[in-house]
DNA sequence: CTTGAAGCTACAGTGGCTGTAGATCGTATC
DNA sequence: GATACGATCTACAGCCACTGTAGCTTCAAG
């Protein structure tokens, strides 16, 4: 039988199995042929498409942006300032996300430095310090 | 009536009134007290309590961890190697967080830039970019 | 005593899958 | 052909950490 099955199409992915039955009931893969038996089988497209969403779920993509991506992909007119929104919104959403983690690595660093070195039978100061959000300087 | 109603305790603390019933659900907050009609009247311990639940959520820990971490301050005696190990546990998956998200920031930006200045009728290259996985030097 | 906000329980829904059960299909080997 | 066994099928439940809803009761101020 010719086509992909849909195993193939995992290994060739990355994506598990049931994850590319999940998109497809998403509406993210179009319905593929079925072998006699009711088997999906792939085509090369189909393996592209699936790379493309396997990509952008990967740099973080929800599957909605993914479908408004791909939608995109079928009517190439004028799409560059909406595939270019979408992708800055993500730049912008990511760097967004990296400030927020730095203040948290670093409020928990200060975090363990107040009790390090330091061992008597008192509970941990770790614990205080987490409870302690007047230390924060963070807006959070 | 004396006591913090958990409204009272959800304008404090920022954590919504479901939530906080959810988190006594879970068993993270304890059972409270009753008005004669069943509402619920919390006293300050349940306030610092939820405090710290919030303060460590803002942190990134998840529940378990934050059961755990509750569980150490009730048993003071040589908690402060869990209570460093769970701390530090953190600090090391935030770098990696960081990190990774450096790359994908790193990739979009790139991926934006195949694209910028160019506005031609075809399809934008932004979704080719996205599709095409072999440009990326990180490794996922 | 009335009113309206706040609280109550119980349950369904979110996103993005993952795991299960129990059946069927496809193909390599004998 | 028959058989064996992995791959695939559908349908549904479960995960996390909430969030939202419906329909009711209670509390506290005026």
């Amino acid at each position: 039988m010719q086509g992909h099955s849909i195993g193939a199409l995992s290994r060739r992915t990355g994506v598990k199995v049931t994850t590319i039955r999940y998109y497809e009931g998403r509406g993210l893969l179009p319905d593929p042929g079925r072998t006699g038996g009711g088997q999906r089988r792939y085509g090369d497209a189909e393996l592209d498409r699936l790379s493309f969403i396997a990509h952008a779920r990967q740099l973080g993509f929800d599957l909605d942006a993914i479908a408004e991506l791909i939608a995109l992909q079928e009517t190439p007119h004028a799409a560059h300032g909406d595939a270019h929104r979408i992708a800055k919104d993500r730049i912008i959403e990511i760097r967004d996300r990296i400030a927020r983690l730095r203040r948290l690595e670093a409020e928990l660093v200060r975090v363990v430095k107040t009790c390090d070195g330091q061992s008597d039978g008192q509970p941990c100061r770790v614990l205080h310090a987490l409870a302690d959000h007047q230390a924060c300087e963070g807006e959070h």
